[in-house]
DNA sequence: CGACACATTGACCAGACTCAAAGCTAGTGG
DNA sequence: CCACTAGCTTTGAGTCTGGTCAATGTGTCG
C-alpha cells in the first residue's frame, strides 16, 4: 500500500474528528495505521446501494455525495449532503443491511476502510469508539433538524435553513469562508432534499435573489445577508456541535 | 438501593437490547449491576429539557414519552414516540447539550441511569458499546424514514405509515398483538409528529375509518386492514431492524 | 453546431391550512 | 349520581402554499 495517499486520507479523517472531539496522540496514531483503498469516482455514481451489506466504510476526501432513497413513481428523498471528512455510511458498521443508498453528486475521491479494521480499532480504543459514535449522533441531530424544517417551516425558510447549515458545515472543514461556498448540486437535488418540487425551489431562489439574500450562480452560493438568513430560518447552529467538544 | 425494581428495570433493558442484538452472559450480568433510580411521573411532564446538560440517561419502564422541540408561534415538532424498553436520550451520553426536550405523554415509570455508569460499562464491554451504538443508529434510521414521510408522502400515507411503525414497535416489546395496540396520544400529538394540523389529521382519520382501514377509539388503535395499510404507505419494516440481529 | 441537461416562466390545480363553532367524553366535586 | 368542566374531537367554509403540466430559455461540452 502506498503510504502517501493513506496519510492524506487519514489526515482528513483526523481533522474531521478533531472538529467534534479531542484525540490523544495514541488515538491519532492508531487512526493513521488504518488501511485504506482510494478510489476516484465520477459524478452521479453509486457508492453503496439500498439493500447492500457493505464490508467497508467510505471516507470522502474530495467532492460531494448524498444519501438518498428512491420511492415509487420516480420520487426520491435525499437525507444528507456530504463533503470531505465525512463518513456517510459509518452506520453500516453496526447495521448490516443498507436501508438507503449513497451516491456521488460530483466527481469525488473516496477512501474505503474495512469494517474489520474499524471494529478492531474501536474495540481497542473505547475513546475512539465514543468519538465515532458521537459522529453518528450528530448525524442524527441533523436529521432531527431536517424533520423540523420539513414539518414546521415554509419552503422559503427551509431553503434558507439548508443554506445556513451547508455553509457552516463547509466552513468547519475549510471549504468555505467570507459567506461564500461551493454548491455543486442542481435545484432538483435541493428539491429532493427538502421535499419540494424543482419548480418551487426555483421560485424560492428567485425570491431570495429579489430580496438580496443570496446569489447562486455557476455552482457558487454567496450569502449576501447572513444575519437575515439566520433570522428568517430561525437557524440555531447548536445541533451541528461545531463549537463544543465532547465531554470526555 | 432496593434490588427488586432494579431487576425489573434491567430486565426490561436486556429484553429490549436482545431484540436488536445478542448479549453474552457476562454482558447481561454487567447490565444487571447498573445502578438505577426509579421515578413515577405524571402525564405531560418534562423528563429532560431543551438546553439541559443531563448526567443521566432515562430508561422507560411503563407509559409513553416523546422527544420534541418547541418553535416560535407555539409550533411544536415531535421527533419520536417511546415506550417501555426505550432509552430516548441515550445520545446525551456523547452529546453534552440537549437540542430538544423529552416529555411523558401518559403517566409513566422511568429509570435513571448515571452517564458515569454507562460510560464505565461501555468502556469495559466494547460489545455492549456496539449494541448501544446500534440502538442509536436504528433511531437515526427511523428519523430517515420519517424524513421520507414528511418529504414525499401524502398526509394519508404518512398517518398510515406511522400506525404501521407504532404497531410493530409495540408488538416487538409485547405491548401489541392481533392488529390492535394502545395509542394513548391526542390527534394534536399525531399532528405535531407528522407536520400537519390537528384538523387535517382528524380528516385523514375519518377517511381511514370510512375505508374500513382502522378504528381508533378510547386510545385503542385497531388495524382492520393491515395489508392495505402497508400497501398505501409503502411500508417496509427493514428500517426498524426488528428481525435481523447485529452481525457481531 | 447540435444536443442535452438544467433553469426559468406561466397558467391552473389541489392538498393542507385557518378560523370558528359545535359536539363528545372522562374526570371532578357537590 | 348527576351537573359541570376542560380538553379533545369533529365539522364547515374559505384561503393559500406549493404542486402539476407544459413550454421556453440558457449554458456547457463534445
Amino acid at each position: 500500500m502506498n503510504s502517501a495517499p493513506n496519510q492524506h486520507a487519514m489526515g482528513m479523517l483526523i481533522r474531521k474528528l478533531e472538529s467534534i472531539a479531542t484525540l490523544s496522540k495514541k488515538e491519532r496514531q492508531a487512526i493513521e495505521r488504518l488501511p485504506v483503498r482510494i478510489h476516484n469516482l465520477d459524478a452521479r455514481q453509486d457508492i453503496v446501494r439500498d439493500g447492500d451489506q457493505p464490508t467497508h466504510c467510505c471516507l470522502i476526501l474530495d467532492g460531494w455525495a448524498c444519501r438518498y432513497k428512491l420511492l415509487s413513481e420516480g420520487k426520491r428523498q435525499i437525507f444528507s449532503f456530504h463533503v470531505a471528512g465525512d463518513i456517510p455510511d459509518l452506520q453500516s458498521l453496526h447495521i448490516q443491511t443498507m436501508d438507503h443508498g449513497l451516491t456521488t453528486l460530483t466527481n469525488a475521491v473516496v477512501a474505503f476502510i474495512p469494517h474489520e479494521s474499524l471494529r478492531e480499532l474501536t474495540a481497542r480504543h473505547p475513546g475512539l469508539a465514543a468519538v465515532f459514535w458521537r459522529d453518528t449522533l450528530i448525524d442524527a441531530g441533523i436529521f432531527r433538524e431536517w424533520l423540523i424544517s420539513m414539518g414546521r417551516r415554509s419552503a422559503f425558510e427551509h431553503v434558507a435553513h439548508l443554506f445556513c447549515e451547508l455553509y457552516l458545515k463547509l466552513q468547519a472543514v475549510g471549504l468555505a469562508g467570507d459567506h461564500r461556498c461551493p454548491l455543486p448540486i442542481t435545484q432538483t437535488d435541493i428539491a429532493d432534499a427538502l421535499g419540494l418540487t424543482p419548480v418551487h425551489v426555483n421560485r424560492v431562489l428567485q425570491e431570495m435573489r429579489g430580496r438580496t439574500l443570496i446569489t447562486l450562480r455557476s455552482q457558487m452560493l454567496v450569502i449576501q445577508a447572513w444575519d437575515e438568513l439566520l433570522q428568517v430560518s430561525e437557524f440555531d447552529p447548536t445541533y451541528l456541535q461545531l463549537e463544543k467538544r465532547a465531554a470526555r
